[in-house]
Formats: C-alpha cells, sequence, structure tokens
DNA sequence: TATGAATGAGCTTTCATTCAT
DNA sequence: CATGAATGAAAGCTCATTCAT
C-alpha cells in the first residue's frame, strides 16, 4: 500500500478539496487543476475516480495506526497512553485541518461496498487499539470497574469525535489542542479508579 | 415551515435516498422516480434542489425539536430528564432509521454556505438544552461539579453520537434501545454526584 | 417493438451517418447534430448507444420482412418468388442507399454479444424464408433436385450480397436494377430444372 | 512492402483484436497490451494507426495472392483452378480464423478514403484473376457459355464469401473444409459445360 | 397540478499521439 | 528500441432546470 509522489499528492489534493467544497465537489477536473496536470494525467495514477477515495482511506488507515501504535506507548499508564493518543490526534489535526472533514466522515464514502467496508475496518482496528488499552486499565486497577471497557471506549471516541467535529463547524475557531487536553482531563476524573 | 403533503412526501423519499445510496445519488430523477412522478413536477413544490437539502434539515430541526422539548421533561429531575432524551432518541431512530444517515453527517451538507448555517444552528440548539439541563443539574447537586458543564455535555452528546453512527454502521445489528439504555446507565454513573 | 417519430428519425439518420462515415463515426454528437436536436435529447428517446444500435437492427428486420414477407408472394412458382426478392431488395436498396451499408455488414455490430445474436437472427431468418420457397421448387420439379437446397440457398444469396456490396463500393455506379436482373436471368439458368 | 518482425507482430495481434471484439474497440492500448509493449513502442513501428491498418490490409493482398497466384495453378483446367482457390482459402482460414472477421468485411475499413481505396483494390484484383480463369474456361468449351464470365465470377466468390461468413458467425461450428468443398462440386454442376 | 421534450454545463473516462529520458 | 508521463480532443452519459402544453 506504498503510494508513488504523484499518487501521495492527488491524494492530498483531494482530500483538501473534500475539506473545502464537500465530497460532490472533488471531480477529476478540481483534482487535476489543484496540482496542476491534466484531466487524463490522473488516469496515469489511478485507474479510476473510486480508486482515489479507496487511496484517500488507506492513506488515513497508515496515517491512524501511525498516531495510535506509536511506540511512545511503551511502559506508560493506560490513562498517560489515552492521553497521548488524545494529543497525538490533536497535534496531527491541527497541521493537517482538512484531515478532520473526512476522518469522521463515514457518511461521505456512502456511495459503494467497497469504501463503506474500508471505512468500517478503519473504525473497528480504532476501537480495539482503545478498548485494549482500556481493559488492561481495568485490570491494573487503573481505571474503574463498574463500567463495561467497551462502553468506556464508546464514550472516550465519542468525545473525541465530537470535538474535533465541533472545531471544524467553528471554523476552526478554538485552540483544540488546548480545549482537547481540558477534556481528556475532565475525562480521566470521570474513569480513573484512584481519582480524588 | 410546515410542509404540504408533497413536499413532506418529498423530504421523506430523499432522507431514504440518501440512507440507502448517499447524498451523492440523490436526484431530482431518484427522488422523482420513488415517489412516482416526474421529474419537472417536483419543481412544483420546491423552487429547487438547495431548497430540498434545505427542507430536510428543517424537518430535522422539528424532529429533535420534539423529541427534545417534550413537555414529559417538565418536573424531572437533570438525570431524569437527559434520560428520557437519550430513550426519545432511540425510539426515533428505530423507528426511522433513514434518519440516523443523516442527522449526525454534517458533512453531507457541505457543499453551501446556506446548508452548513443550518447545520450549525441545528446543532446549537441542540447543545443549548443539554447544557442548560447539565447545569441545573449541578446546581441541584445531582450532577458533579468539578467538570465543566460543556464538557459534560459534550462526552453525552458524543456518545449518543457514535453508539448511533456504529448502529448504523453495522448495519442496524444490534438492539439500540437496550444497548443505549446500557450507555445511558454507566454514564449515569460517571456524572452522577451521589451516585453510589 | 414499434418507434416514435423521433425514435425512427434517430434511426433513419444513425443509418445515413453509418453509411457515410463508418460506424466508428457513429456518436450520439454527430446523431444528435444531424437531427439537429442536442446530445443528451437523445437519452429522451434511447436509454444508451447500443439501443440505439439494437434498434437500427429491429428496423432491418421489419425492412427485411416487409420486402419477404409480402403477399404478391402467393401463388408464384418458385423461381417467380425468389425473382420478386431479387427484385424487391433491389428496388428497396435503390431507394434507400444507406441501408446496404449496414444490411450486409454483420462485422459492424461485432462488438456486443446482444448486438451479435440479433444480427445472426435476422440472418438465419432471411435464410429460413428463402431456403422453403427453393425446397418447395424442387419438389415441384421447378428447380433442379441435384443440389441440396441449403447450397442453392447459399449461391443465390451470396451472389444478391456481393452484387449489392459491390455496387456500393463502386459509389452506386452501375444501374442496380438492371444489373441484377440480369444476374437473376443467369441465375434462373443455373438452378431451373426445366430451363432449356 | 515487407513487414520487420515486429510489424508482423502489431499486424497480428491487430486482425486477433478485431476478430475478437471487433474495430471498435482496437485501440493503441489494446494492441501493445496484446504483445506486451508499451503504446508509445508502437509508434516506432508505425507512424499512426492508419499505417496499422493499411499494414494489415496490405497483409491481406500479400495473402491472398499467395493464395490466388501458387504456381500449382499453373497446367490445370479452369475448374481444378477454382477448385484449388476454394481449397486454399477454406485452408487459409482454418488455420487463421481471425482473418475471416477481416477479409471479406469492407465495411471495417470505411472511414477513411485511403482505406476505401486499398479494398477495393484488392477485391478488384480477386476479381480480375478468377475473372480470367472462367473466361479461358468458356473459351475452351469447359464451363457454360451461355452466361457472361462476369456473373459467374460474381456467383462463386459471393457463394464463397458467404459460406465463410456464416461459419463465423456460427463460432467456426462446421466443418469448413468439407461443407466448402460440398459447395464446390455442386457449383460445378452449375457452372460446367460438359457436366453429366 | 402534472408532464414530455428539451438543454447547457459538467461528469468520468478513453483516444491517438508526443516528448524527455 | 523502449518507456513513463503527459495532453488535447472527444467519447458516452447525467445533472438540475425550463418550457409549452
Amino acid at each position: 500500500m506504498e503510494f508513488t509522489k504523484r499518487q501521495a499528492e492527488i491524494i492530498k489534493a483531494s482530500i483538501i478539496l473534500i475539506a473545502k467544497k464537500g465530497i460532490q465537489n472533488l471531480t477529476i477536473k478540481s483534482i487535476s487543476k489543484s496540482i496542476g496536470i491534466s484531466e487524463p494525467a490522473i488516469y496515469r495514477h489511478f485507474e479510476n475516480k473510486m480508486d482515489i477515495l479507496l487511496a484517500i482511506l488507506s492513506y488515513f488507515k497508515n496515517t491512524n495506526s501511525i498516531v495510535l501504535e506509536t511506540s511512545e506507548l511503551k511502559n506508560k499508564t493506560a490513562i498517560e497512553q489515552i492521553g497521548l493518543i488524545y494529543s497525538n490526534h490533536f497535534k496531527e489535526f491541527n497541521e493537517n485541518r482538512a484531515l478532520t472533514s473526512v476522518i469522521f466522515s463515514e457518511e461521505i464514502f456512502q456511495n459503494d461496498q467497497r469504501l463503506t467496508d474500508k471505512v468500517l475496518s478503519i473504525m473497528k482496528t480504532n476501537n480495539i487499539v482503545i478498548s485494549q488499552i482500556i481493559k488492561t486499565g481495568q485490570k491494573n486497577n487503573e481505571i474503574r470497574n463498574d463500567i463495561p471497557g467497551e462502553q468506556i471506549t464508546m464514550i472516550i471516541m465519542g468525545a473525541l469525535r465530537l470535538i474535533v467535529t465541533k472545531w471544524r463547524m467553528s471554523g476552526f475557531a478554538f485552540d483544540l489542542k488546548k480545549e482537547g487536553s481540558d477534556l481528556w482531563n475532565s475525562m480521566k476524573k470521570m474513569i480513573m479508579k484512584t481519582y480524588k
């Protein structure tokens, strides 16, 4: 799943275009124009438009994996790990705002089975990673045990998604890193066992 | 903001089409076909396609308001009120699954300022309602005070949105009312002050 | 298999275009231009280009049937019947020269199974009609019996096809009706039993 | 008019492609793909696509000449010569079925004057060869004199073309060599003078 | 209130061909 | 002798919308 330079260029341009104008205005023409080549030239690098959309999702899968699987996570408490995931995501989004328009927008990729499948698989992967950290935390008596791990995962991810969505819809009007960090600190209080 | 019969028919057909095939396949042709009239006939009821999209959003605003502002909320504790909102939402979604494809899908309506504005206003309204309940609950010592009301609101809405999204993406494979009710019970433990 | 006015217009324009410029230059644009409507307008009358090609073949089937099944054939000897078919064909082609570019050009319709099937079925139908006349003629001792009816049919149709092809390729330079009639008179000598 | 190895390869690949998918699917891309080189590589061997089509026709002219002008013809009766031409053609077609899709398909090469001219010249050459044999046969009292030589030629070639066309359209379902030989034996009866 | 017929603009994609390497 | 990358032109087709009836 490695991309050539041109392919990466096309993917990035596409993400920016989606962010700016919505999926419905992502056309071969708009892509080619935005990177300064002709329309047919796009087809040297991707077989068709669907393949570009799939590539965008693959690109996310990669980006996400990097954010999630970073080696920094080792030798940290569960809470510290989730905290790192939160802050890494916020850092990534801050540097690449266009991502936020697509990454939590499953509905965008609704018009084809292959797209839906890919989106679902990304979602599941993320879920598993967080869920496992949470469960380990529960075993270590770090995280409260009176609530199933899956539910805690859902609450954590739900809040992460919503704050990012609000940030984007506000036109990136607030400081995501700060607000996100505050939010996480509050959530910690809710889910930690020994919190006092 | 009342709709004629035909307008309501068009709106409902549109929501179903979006749910089935995504926004990109919502065309005047597909709408007219699905309700069995000709394409030009659509223009007797809406000036143009944008107006249909705006109407869909207005329809949501109404639906949502009903769910939120029902008189049942009076004379209930904050926790009971949020619980009611949760279960009302789940009931509504269960009866009208197509709604879920559109209601938390802000990205779908990204290609026009008027749409984005409307989506934003719906979001804000919802936020205010929940937020006020939470704050009242905090004043009454019902809900914990060590976390700002806005953050609790974000967590509650984030979890609600995410469980609905998962339900839809799973192909409505689990019992939303049950899972949602369980989730809410867990959340109660996290946000109630006197919970023990 | 009835066609609307516009459909007939499209079919006739298409045949003329094929005759003039070959199948490869039969485009939706060229058709629409030749009848003075826009390209999308074509799609009001045919679902797609393939359907136009199929309609052309259906049109041939009709035309051919008319030529073959005319009531004039009744109460005639076999030789007279074939003679009539020959002369009717030549008359038809003379009045509608474009037909000749398509009617014996099975190769033109080679790029799709549905087209090939239709062409094959037209061919077979024609073959059966002629073949039956020949066989009846053989039973009546009108036509020589020392050669299988199928082979006589092949020879008769082969000569008919070739003279028409030559006529077209010559730029319609000779008198098809006369040359064709002469050819038939010669063939009569070859296949009649009692010829002397 | 000699071809390099690569040119011959391109010509043969093109004929096969035309046979399989029709002229409309003969593209530089499909040719290059079928012989495993890049598209620009084709242009090392032919100036443009038209030249490939012309080369295909030249290739036919050669093939045909070989079939027609073989020295075997010398010292044979007219009937024997035509018989040889028939059987040589059938042998050639049997070994190279793709040929049949193109060789009698004048309509395929209809979209350019140079192509039409070349097709016409091939047709005329064939005609002259057969026609001369027939006329010699008539002078020798081998072939009946009551029918003009040109018409006999037309009948002979028409039947040859039609049986080959039928063979191809049937998916090469019958034994061309046998059926063709039978056909010729019947035709002999029709055109020989001293036949009895 | 509805429709059949039409259209300008735009879509994705393919074509033959070129050029630097 | 070959190719990767590119392109102008054009293909088939769909879109939202209009208009006469």
